[in-house]
Parts: structure tokens; sequence; C-alpha cells
DNA sequence: TTTGAATTTAAACGCCTGTTTAATACAATT
DNA sequence: AATTGTATTAAACAGGCGTTTAAATTCAAA
């Protein structure tokens, strides 16, 4: 019983129970009953309940990283290429199933109601990834257009990648569960994302070279 | 004291409550308090805290539609425009503040984590919405395009629509509030979102009219 | 004025929560 | 072998929660 860490043993089974009930709805009694330890273990080990919470907060970052990592480039990959990837690697790190899930959750119910663990999130986890997308669309896009600009469309992006898992339920009853699983799998929504914000990045583009060039008319769009 | 009807009362301060704490943290004893009225008041005209909830969801609905209401278009009204005001609304609905905004709040609360009130938004409020996108969509792509597709644009423009309400804290913390300021304000938001979309569904209108014709060259793209 | 149902009230109930405590067990050190 | 410090345990604590209860009050109809 006590061959492991208890403390250990206690991060291990906390993940899961916060990701399915949430910081608060999550109570000590359960997490020390499936870990096979004693009530007051939480407290010995980690102070309060928020401690844990922080320390598990942590080790999902952690974890939803390695789980589905960036490929690596090189320098003569295309931007177009490394959008992809980067799509690719978002939706399966908010979408993707599996024993490991938990921590996705985790993340994203921080994201949902940030508590003092989402600036350690912020700085360690989405500021780097969005910078990546950030570099990626200054290479399709070019220095013309603005920095705010091109973040819009990083958000963008990202809106459409995360809409599926926040309003994933609401999808569901929307579209009926045949016709969700027929043209709503990952595979399909990554196509459609890819596809839709390619359109709008390359337009964008156009509309600031032919201001650059000022002999085009005023025909922005397609 | 009771001159005003007490069920009524505390649907009035119910509401802004459940926004601020959501369904669990919310006490009754808190709204009881602020409604100034007696403690066993709830359990007494709804039954419990859970029908009171439900009521209070479904006056959101009702709030949320009237206050942010779609114009009245004619039949002459260009689908363009239709979609942007279209955007404008939803927008609005979602990011308005003001008096009346915890509305909005507890309507997102119940996008994020479904109750079983859930169904009920889906039917009354959010189905009739995003049909409403799918006619406009219709409009601007033609029946070559599948439905599916067209869903697949309606949820990428509500998907961006919605990320400046999910994710605004976390916007606030990646960019920093003065370029918040500066450059994702309601207007400039919409103006993005609408542009943004606009791009990728006129491509996509022409990818079809170009298979249609299966003349033009694989160029798919701009 | 009397009656009786509807409302309001203060108090308590029963449950669950995170946390603390004091006793115990155990292994390493002196 | 005695001591020391760490780890574990069962029990209790203190507080908050939704809900219930039974008495008090209100108030309109008979």
């Amino acid at each position: 019983m006590s061959t492991i860490n208890v403390r250990e043993k206690l991060l291990e089974v906390a993940g899961p129970v916060f990701s399915e009930k949430g910081f608060e709805k999550a109570t000590v009694r359960e997490i020390c009953q499936k870990a096979d330890v004693n009530l007051a273990s939480v407290n010995y080990y980690f102070g309060d309940k928020e401690q844990l919470y922080l320390e598990v907060i942590c080790l999902a970052k952690q974890m939803g990283v390695s789980r589905a990592p960036l490929p690596e480039w090189t320098e003569t990959t295309p931007p177009e290429q490394k959008l992809e990837d980067w799509v690719k690697t978002l939706v399966r790190r908010m979408l993707g199933t599996g024993e490991l899930s938990w921590s996705n959750h985790l993340i994203m119910r921080e994201v949902l109601r940030p508590t003092r663990a989402c600036e350690h999130l912020v700085q360690e986890l989405f500021r780097p990834f969005v910078n990546i997308a950030d570099k990626i669309l200054l290479e399709i896009l070019g220095e013309d257009v603005p920095d705010h600009r091109r973040m819009q469309c990083v958000f963008s992006i990202a809106a459409q990648c995360q809409f599926y898992r926040v309003s994933g339920g609401l999808v569901t009853l929307m579209l009926g569960e045949e016709e969700q699983k027929a043209h709503y799998n990952t595979e399909q929504i990554i196509e459609h994302i890819l596809q839709f914000s390619l359109s709008a990045i390359k337009n964008l583009k156009h509309e600031y070279l032919s201001s650059e060039m000022e002999s085009s008319s005023s025909l922005n769009q397609i």
C-alpha cells in the first residue's frame, strides 16, 4: 500500500478527478479514497486542496505538450505546411481522447474560468504556442500587414479550434449525432479550419499587396 | 416590503447572482438576503433551488433576444448586409456589457457546461439563430456547396464571435490591457470577423463554381 | 367577528465540506 | 535499547449548504 510514494499517488489520482468534477466539486475525500490513502494526506503533503490543484495543473501542462508535440521543421518547410501542423496539433490537443485526455479537459477548464493557475499556463504554454503561429503568419503575410491584424488572424484560427471543444455539446444537440459522426470528425474539422483560414489569410495578404501598389481598384475582396 | 410579489423579486435578484457565481456557488441564502425575503421563500415558491434556476434561465433567454434583436430585412437586402447584421448581433449579445448583461453571462455558462436547461436553449434560441445564418450563407454560396460545408462555415463564424467571450480573459493576459484596448474593442472585432469570414466564404463559393465548370485549373485558392 | 387558507418567519435538521488533532506505528539514529 | 522525527490513522471539528418544520402572522372571504 505504501510501496509507492503517497504524494505521487495523490498527484496521479487527482488529475482525472479535478478534470471531471472541476476544482469546486471535486472532494478531497474522493481523491484520497481513489488513491487509497488517508483523508489527511492531502493536507499533510500539500498543505491544502488548492496547492494540490496547482501542482496538478503544472503536471497537466507538461503532459499536454508532450502528448501532442509540434513536428520539427526545416528551413525549407513552407509556412502553409507549418500552419497545417500547428492547427493539427492544436485540434488534437483540444479534442484528443484517451487515457491522458484529462489534462486537456483540465486546461480547458482553466481557460474557461481562469484561476491563479492560469497566468502560469499563459506564460508557459499559450503565449509560446501563439507566438509560433504568429511567426508562421508573418512568413505568409509579410511585413506589410500590421501586427495586430496578424494576431487577429491567429485568434480566428485558434477560435475555430477551440469551438468544437467548448461547444461540442451544443454542436451535438444542434446537428444530431449521426450528422456529427458523418461530417465532424477530427480530420474533417481540421481540413475545414485550414481551408477556411488560409483563404482568409491569403485574401488579407492580397489586400495589403494591392494597397501597397496603389494601383488596384477598391475591390479588395475576391 | 411585500408590495411587490416575492416570487418576482426572487426571479429578479437570482439572475445576477447565478450569473456571477454559477449554479453551484450561488447560495439560496445570498439570493434571499439580496431579495430581502425569508430564507424559506425559494423552497416555498419554486420547490427547490434548481427550479428557480431553470426559471431564471428562461428569463435570460427572453431578455437576451430582446436586448440585441436582429434588424428587419427586406427582400432586397443583400446577404452580405444580413451577415454583417448577424455577426454584429451575435457579438453584441456575447460581449454586451451593462445592466442586463447578466443574461449573456448566464447563457454562456450554460453553453460551456450544459445542464438540463441547455436543451431548451438550443431549441428556442441557438438553433433558430444558427438557421438564420445558414440561410444567409445559402444566399451567398448557392445550392452547389454541400449543406455540411455551409454549416461548417456558420460554425467558424460563430466560433470567432464566441472566442472573445470565452477566452477574453486569456486574450487580456496575452496581449496586455493597453494593446487590447487599442485593437480589440467590439467594433474592431466585428470588422475583422466579417472580413476574415467573408473572404473564406467567397473563396469557398469560387471553389465550387470552378469545379462545376470543370474547366479551371487545380488552383482553388486565390 | 369569525374562520380558514395563504404567507411569512425563526429555528433547526441532516448532510457534506476542508481541515485539524492527537494518538499510533515505524524506521533511522544515537 | 532508547530516542527522535517522520508518516499514517481514525476521529472529531467548525462551518456552510439546501431544505424542512411548526409556529406566527396576514388577510380576505363568510
